[in-house]
DNA sequence: GCAGTAAATAGTAATTATTACTAAATTGAG
DNA sequence: CTCAATTTAGTAATAATTACTATTTACTGC
């Protein structure tokens, strides 16, 4: 993918073409490695060695918005006593987790072989919970805000 | 489950049997709600106030070592502009990530109707990466230790 | 039951990922 | 080019988690 073809990609989602933006997302999808934003800001630094973290982590989240990225693992570590298999619902306004249990996705393997030596799996399915589809709760102004219904 | 019963299992662990450990697993299987630390020592205080946060992350972590929890999210957001349907291999020991495309992982669904607006899913393999797997590497004495290996 | 020992606890400090705030710079529209 | 809105960098604040340490507690033989 060209410098070109990500500035176009940005108009086509409407977000303003900065140097910042092509850096990171350049960076971004030349990589395999799932990076962290401080992996990210060590690469960017060295064609834009002012950039600062917070810029890092706004655009970040504005990719994410936009439907450019996606994140893993974003919150507080939650704990389950419940270690029979079972999986999990997690709304992504509040970020109550509900189980699932269900015997069909209990039974899920890797049809390729692979170097890692899995000891189990967890699905976890992402969307709103019936409090968060009501009109007005369903958007988290701020991030640190206390979850309201477990 | 009774207070006799969780010391049985305690015993069973190798897991010295205290008050807070007591309250703290009692507390937690008698909850559907996945909690956090902090709704943790909220609600054991009632039964012992001077129970102090640093000791219900210390026993989480010895309740997850000995197999009786598992925790959900744990470590630095990372992120991932491949918005491909796919999945994850995470290594426990050093958290590296590594995708999965396996086409049967992509067709997943529910059995039983939900209250939650699901919008999507990932599955998360965890076990020991090939790095990982040699002797002496496997062990992550600082959880804040550095990845070495992307 | 008691002494000795290793582990657990509480209290406090430190760390660090992330978010908040703000003035200055930059972008895209007209 | 002008101007308004957005973005950026810098810095401060926040907050989840871990580190450190002195004291207390729980288990293991005797
Ligand atoms: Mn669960
Ligand atoms: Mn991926
Ligand atoms: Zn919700
Ligand atoms: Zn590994």
């Amino acid at each position: 993918m060209t410098i070109a073809a990500i500035q176009k990609l940005f108009r086509e989602k409407r977000l303003k073409v900065t140097p910042q933006r092509c850096a990171i997302y350049n960076m971004m999808i030349h990589t395999q490695s799932h990076p962290t934003a401080e992996e990210i800001i060590s690469h960017v630094k060295q064609a834009l060695p002012m950039i600062s973290l917070n810029t890092v982590y706004y655009t970040l989240n504005v990719f994410e918005t936009a439907g450019l990225i996606m994140s893993i693992n974003n919150t507080h570590t939650r704990y389950d006593t419940n270690l029979e298999p079972h999986h999990h619902l997690i709304c992504v306004s509040c970020r109550k987790i509900e189980d699932v249990f269900d015997d069909a996705l209990n039974q899920l393997h890797l049809s390729q072989k692979s170097d890692f030596e899995i000891r189990g799996y967890r699905v976890e399915f992402y969307g709103h919970c019936l409090n968060c589809q009501k009109p007005g709760t369903s958007i988290r102004r701020n991030k640190r805000l206390a979850i309201t219904h477990l």
